[in-house]
DNA sequence: CAGGATCCTCCACGATACTG
DNA sequence: CAGTATCGTGGAGGATCCTG
């Protein structure tokens, strides 16, 4: 990195937007591992725990904007959507299982890690729902 | 990956919340490869533009009290503050290099991501701001 | 020089309800 | 099954003022 250009747009900082939103890397990866690469928005979600439908659909929104992903409509009744990686997206995935590979290498360097005092564990999710 | 536990608080999403607030990585960074792992406050807050006095410090204390970094006071006047990395936190330079250095090694990819369409480039902080 | 306190904006994210 | 619309919340993050 050296004396390399750490201005705004910087290659750090435009990497970093890929994880400025949390689940990005998550469907992503998942996508990638348990997919193999594509599959239905049902199944894709279902294998995301704690992702709420709004943000799922939202944030595939945005991946299919950037060009991460691409989504196929089978227009019948009722609709099956699949969603697959594009070649741009493969390479994401990449970095991704860098990422999440160094934390599995590194769960000490985790545990390690005292909590931040205002430290927000998922706080709510449908995990521990009442039941409607 | 293959079926490892994708619940609330596998290593990947641990991982991911290093860099949930925006500056820890580039803090990490930058105190390590500008500054050799110890540095003023002043002068580290000047090799990050963009960075508001107030994440500054905030950030600061959150890695402090997460282990990353060590704070050292000499009480004199002016006071002379100055961070250091701890063992810990030069594990994580460790990540945030990696990470970085794919951006370098990527730029081509972090080209061909088509912005979101309500993507804003750091809208504001001191960049273009008025002499005053 | 270092940083606390305060006010404000914005948006990621969740919950719920509804459509086809 | 897949998705939209709407509402509400928290907290990241910036600007400004003040202290020692």
């Amino acid at each position: 990195m050296e004396d390399d250009d750490w201005s705004e747009d910087c290659a750090p900082r435009r990497v970093m937007e890929i994880f400025a939103t949390k689940w990005t890397s998550m469907i992503l990866h998942t996508l990638h591992a348990r997919h193999s690469g594509a599959a239905r928005s049902g199944a894709l979600h279902r294998s995301l725990p704690g992702l709420s439908k709004k943000m799922f659909v939202q944030t595939l929104r945005d991946m299919e904007t950037s060009g991460l992903i691409e989504r196929r409509v089978d227009s019948t009744v009722p609709p099956a959507v699949t969603y697959t990686l594009t070649p741009l997206g493969l390479r994401f995935v990449g970095l991704v299982d860098m990422v999440y590979h160094w934390g599995r290498d590194n769960a000490d360097a985790l545990d390690d890690l005292q909590p931040r005092l205002g430290a927000r564990r998922g706080r709510g999710a449908q995990a521990a729902g009442p039941a409607g």
